[in-house]
DNA sequence: AGCACGCCGACT
DNA sequence: GTCGGCGTGCTC
C-alpha cells in the first residue's frame, strides 16, 4: 500500500505519514512527485504540508494513519533541485523539515492559495463570436470595433483593449452575449541582451575567463579582490556569459541597503528581466518574482539571504557577493548560512558558484588554500590607486573632545581644509551607552535584559539595543531624586553633536540605522556626498558596507579598542575585516588617503598586525591560531542554546542533554554556560558548545543531542535550538 | 507551534 | 455553581 510521507509545518524533527486522499486514483499515487503541497489533518486542524516521498511501509500503527485531505497541484511547486536542497539543509542544520520546505515557496503559496498564473488577462473571440455576421453589431459601434480588433489580431490583453478605447462595459456586454471569452496571455520569452562591458585588467580578464570556462558544471571560486578592484565587473561579465548559454543567474547580496545601487548597475548593463527579492515586496509581487524565476522568465535574480531558496528553471551561475558578511547567517529560528547553502545549491544545479570579497572569511580562505575552491585574485585597484596607509594614535592620557584626540582632530581639520571628505567610524548608535546618577551611582538598566539602556537624546528616550524596550529619559534619578544625571561613553549621536561644534562650517552627516531608518535616506546621503563638498561622515558599520566614497581622504576609527576585545573567537577576524573594509571606502588614484585608529593599546599584536600586514597575511596567521585551538574552520562546531524565564530550568535542561551525550572520542563539550548577555527580553540564556575534530563525529553527537533534547519533557516557556557552524558563540 | 484537556482559584 | 488561568501532552 502506498503512503504519503509529508513535511508538516511544526517544530518537530520528523515527517508524518498519511493515507492518500480518497479522491486520488490508487494507480496514480505511486507516481506522485515530491514537492507538491497537500492539505492534511494534523491534530485538530488542517495544515498544508509538502510531499517528501511515497513509501510502502510505515512504523506508525495503522489506526493512527489518517488520509490526506487533498493534493493541491498535479505538478510540484518545488522543483526537484530545490526539493533536494531543502532536504539537504534540513538534514545538515538539523532543523525540522516542515519549517524548511516552505522557504522554497513565497508566503502566499505556503497556504492553500492556488498558483497565480503569470501573464495578463486577455480576451479572444468565442466560437459564436468567430461566426458572427459582419453587420450583426451595427447598432453597437464600440462592440463592433472590439470584435473587429479581436478578429484581426487574435487574443488581445485587457490592458491593450482599454488603451484602444474599449471599456470594460463593452467587453462585459460581448461576454454576456457569449461572443468573446477570457484567457490568460502567456508572458513572452525574450532573449536577454548584454551591453558592452568595461575594459578589464589582466587579473579581471583571467577571472572572467575562469568563470566563463567553468560554466556547465559545479565548481566553487573565491574571488578575492581588494576594495575598488572591480569585482562587480567580473560578476557582470561572468553573468553575461551565463545568459548567452540561455541560463539564469542567481546573485546574493548581504543587505537591502545595497540593493538600489547594485540593481541599477545590473539594469544598466543588461536588457533583460531582472527581479530583485527584498523585504519591501508585497506578497503578490513576491509571488510574481518567484514565478518569473521558477518559469525561467527572469534572467537574473538578485536577493538577500532568503533568496538562496528561490527556484530557478535553469540556473547557470550563482554569485555570493561579500561572502564574509555576517548577515548571510540567519541568527534565529532556522540558523542557516546562505553562503554555504548557495554552494550546495550550485553543486545540485551543476553550475559554478563565485564567492566574492575583499576580506574573505577564514572558512573560504581555508578551502581555497586546500584546493577545494579555485582562487581568483584581484590585487589592483581601478586606475592603479593604492590602499590607504594605516596608523595608530595612542590616546592614553590625551584629552578627547567628541571622542577625538588632538592629533585626530587636527588631521580632520587638515583633510577638510585640503578639500577632502572625512569618514569617522564609531560602531555605537545613540547618544551614550550609559546613563548614571552622579550622586548615588544608579545606572539605567533594562528591566528585561542584563544590559544598560542607551541614551537617545534626540528622541528623549532610553532604549535597550537588545530587546527594543524604551522608556522616557528621566530628569532625575529614580533612586535618590538627584537631578545630576551623567552620560558615560560616546555614541554616534553625541559624536555628531560635538563635531558640529568643533567644525562649525562643515556639514556633518550621521549614518546609522536610526538616521537611515526611512527608505531613500541612504540614497539621498550618497547623492549629497557624491557632490564632493567637504563634509564629515560619522557612523556605524553601515558606513563600511558597499558604498565607496572617492573623495574621502581620511578615515578615523574613533574607538578601535571596542573591536579589539571580543569574547568571541571570531573577534580578530571580524576586526580585520571591518578595518580593512572601512579603510577601503576611502581613496582614489591621485590620493589614497590615510586611516587613523585611536587606541589605548597601541602595542596590541592585533593592531601591529593591522599596520604591517595586509588582510591575506593576517588571515593566514589567524588560521594558524584556529588550527592550534581546534576551532573552525579546522575544527567543527555547533551550539545547543536554551532560553527560559526560569534560568535554573534552562541550565538544568542543557545539563541533562549533555549527560545523555556521554563522553565520545574526539569531542569537546563546553558548558552549559550562561551566554554573554545572560538575560535578554526577560529570558535567561544558556548554551552548550560542541567542538569536534571531524564533520562525521560532529554530526553523530549532534544527532544524539537533538534526540535527547526532543525527548525531554517540555517545561514552561523553555525553548532550545541548535546552531550548526555557529558564527556567534557568545 | 497550535490546540485541547484538566485541574485549581475568584467571580456573576 | 462556572469562567479561565496556564501546566502537560499530542500531532501520522
Amino acid at each position: 500500500m502506498s503512503l504519503l510521507r509529508v513535511a508538516v509545518p511544526s517544530p518537530l524533527h520528523r515527517l508524518f505519514d498519511y493515507l492518500p486522499p480518497a479522491d486520488l486514483p490508487a494507480e496514480s499515487v505511486a507516481g506522485l512527485a515530491p514537492g507538491s503541497r497537500l492539505r492534511v489533518p494534523f491534530g485538530r486542524r488542517d495544515v498544508i504540508g509538502i510531499l517528501v516521498a511515497v513509501v510502502d511501509e510505515t512504523e506508525v500503527p495503522q489506526d493512527k494513519l489518517k488520509p490526506a485531505k487533498a493534493l493541491l497541484e498535479d505538478s510540484p511547486l518545488i522543483p526537484p533541485t530545490m526539493f533536494a536542497l531543502c532536504q539537504w539543509a534540513a538534514n545538515y542544520y538539523l532543523h525540522p523539515p516542515g519549517e524548511v520546505f516552505p522557504l522554497a515557496l513565497p508566503t502566499r503559496l505556503r497556504g492553500d492559495r492556488p498558483l497565480m498564473p503569470l501573464g495578463e488577462p486577455a480576451w479572444q473571440l468565442s466560437t459564436r463570436g468567430l461566426g458572427l455576421a459582419d453587420d450583426a453589431l451595427k447598432r453597437s459601434p464600440k462592440q463592433a470595433l472590439a470584435i473587429e480588433k479581436l478578429r484581426r489580431e487574435g487574443p488581445v490583453s485587457t490592458a491593450a483593449l482599454s488603451e484602444a478605447g474599449i471599456s470594460r462595459a463593452v467587453l462585459k456586454s460581448l461576454a454576456d452575449k457569449q461572443l468573446i471569452k477570457t484567457l490568460n496571455l502567456a508572458p513572452k520569452r525574450v532573449a536577454p541582451i548584454g551591453h558592452q562591458g568595461l575594459d578589464l585588467n589582466t587579473e579581471q580578464e583571467l577571472a572572467v575567463v575562469a568563470i566563463t570556462q567553468a560554466l556547465g558544471e559545479f565548481s566553487c571560486s573565491l574571488l578575492q579582490g581588494v576594495t575598488g578592484s572591480g569585482k562587480t565587473e567580473v560578476y557582470l561579465q561572468g553573468i553575461a556569459a551565463c545568459l548567452e548559454r540561455g541560463q539564469q543567474a542567481l546573485v546574493l547580496i548581504p543587505e537591502i541597503g545595497l540593493t538600489p545601487q547594485t540593481l541599477k548597475r545590473f539594469q544598466l548593463r543588461f536588457n533583460a528581466t531582472i527581479v530583485s527579492l527584498h523585504s519591501g515586496l508585497a506578497d503578490q509581487e513576491r509571488e510574481k518574482a518567484w514565478s518569473l524565476a521558477r518559469e525561467g522568465l527572469a534572467h537574473i535574480v538578485i536577493g538577500t539571504r532568503s533568496a538562496v531558496f528561490t527556484p530557478l528553471a535553469n540556473c547557470g551561475l550563482v554569485v555570493v557577493d561579500e561572502e564574509h558578511d555576517s548577515s548571510y547567517k540567519q541568527q534565529d529560528g532556522f540558523r542557516y548560512s546562505a553562503r554555504d547553502v548557495a554552494i550546495k545549491r550550485a553543486q545540485l544545479e551543476e553550475c559554478p558558484v563565485v564567492l566574492g570579497s575583499a576580506t574573505p572569511s577564514l572558512e573560504s580562505l581555508h578551502n581555497a588554500a586546500s584546493g577545494r575552491y579555485h582562487q581568483l585574485v584581484l590585487s589592483q585597484r581601478a586606475g592603479g590607486a593604492n590602499l590607504p596607509a594605516l596608523q595608530a594614535i595612542d590616546v592614553r592620557g590625551q584629552s578627547l573632545r567628541g571622542g577625538l584626540s588632538p592629533p585626530l582632530e587636527q588631521a580632520v581639520g587638515q583633510a577638510l581644509a585640503a578639500g577632502g571628505q572625512v569618514l569617522l567610524f564609531l560602531n555605537r548608535r545613540g547618544y551614550a551607552p550609559t546613563l548614571q546618577c552622579h550622586d548615588c551611582g544608579w545606572i539605567a538598566q533594562c528591566t528585561a535584559c542584563e544590559s544598560r539602556m542607551t541614551v537617545h537624546r534626540r528622541q528623549r528616550r532610553l532604549r535597550c539595543h537588545h530587546c527594543g524596550a524604551a522608556a522616557a529619559l528621566p530628569q532625575q534619578c529614580p533612586s535618590c531624586k538627584s537631578r545630576t544625571l551623567l552620560t558615560n561613553g560616546l555614541g554616534t549621536e553625541q559624536a555628531e553633536e560635538t563635531l558640529a561644534a568643533q567644525f562649525p562650517n562643515t556639514p556633518i552627516y550621521r549614518v546609522d540605522s536610526d538616521s537611515m531608518a526611512n527608505a531613500g535616506a541612504m540614497q539621498a546621503l550618497l547623492d549629497t556626498v557624491a557632490s564632493g563638498e567637504p563634509c564629515i561622515l560619522v557612523g556605524t558599520q553601515m558606513l563600511s558596507k558597499g558604498h565607496h566614497f572617492p573623495r574621502v581622504t581620511l578615515v578615523g576609527v574613533i574607538d578601535a579598542d571596542a573591536l579589539l576585545f571580543s569574547a568571541d573567537f571570531r573577534g580578530e577576524e571580524r576586526m580585520a575585516q571591518m578595518i580593512t573594509q572601512v579603510a577601503g571606502r576611502a581613496g582614489r588614484s591621485d590620493d589614497p588617503g590615510r586611516v587613523l585608529l585611536q587606541t589605548h593599546h597601541p602595542d596590541h599584536p592585533m593592531l601591529s598586525a593591522l599596520m604591517t600586514q595586509n588582510y591575506a597575511e593576517q588571515a593566514k596567521q589567524l588560521l594558524e591560531m584556529r588550527s592550534e585551538n581546534g576551532l573552525p574552520p579546522l575544527g567543527y562546531l555547533f551550539m545547543l542554546r536554551c532560553d527560559s524565564a526560569d534560568g535554573a530550568a534552562a541550565e538544568q535542561f542543557l545539563h541533562s542533554v549533555r549527560r545523555a551525550a556521554g563522553n565520545p572520542q574526539g569531542i569537546t563539550l563546553i558548558g552549559p554556560l550562561p551566554s554573554a548577555l545572560p538575560r535578554r527580553a526577560g529570558k535567561f540564556r544558556f548554551q552548550l558548545m560542541v567542538l569536534a575534530n571531524s564533520r562525521a563525529s560532529l554530526r553523530q553527537i549532534a544527532l544524539a543531542l537533538v534526540a535527547s533534547a526532543e525527548s525531554q519533557p517540555r517545561a514552561g516557556d523553555l525553548r532550545w535550538s541548535i546552531d550548526v557552524d555557529a558564527t556567534e558563540v557568545t
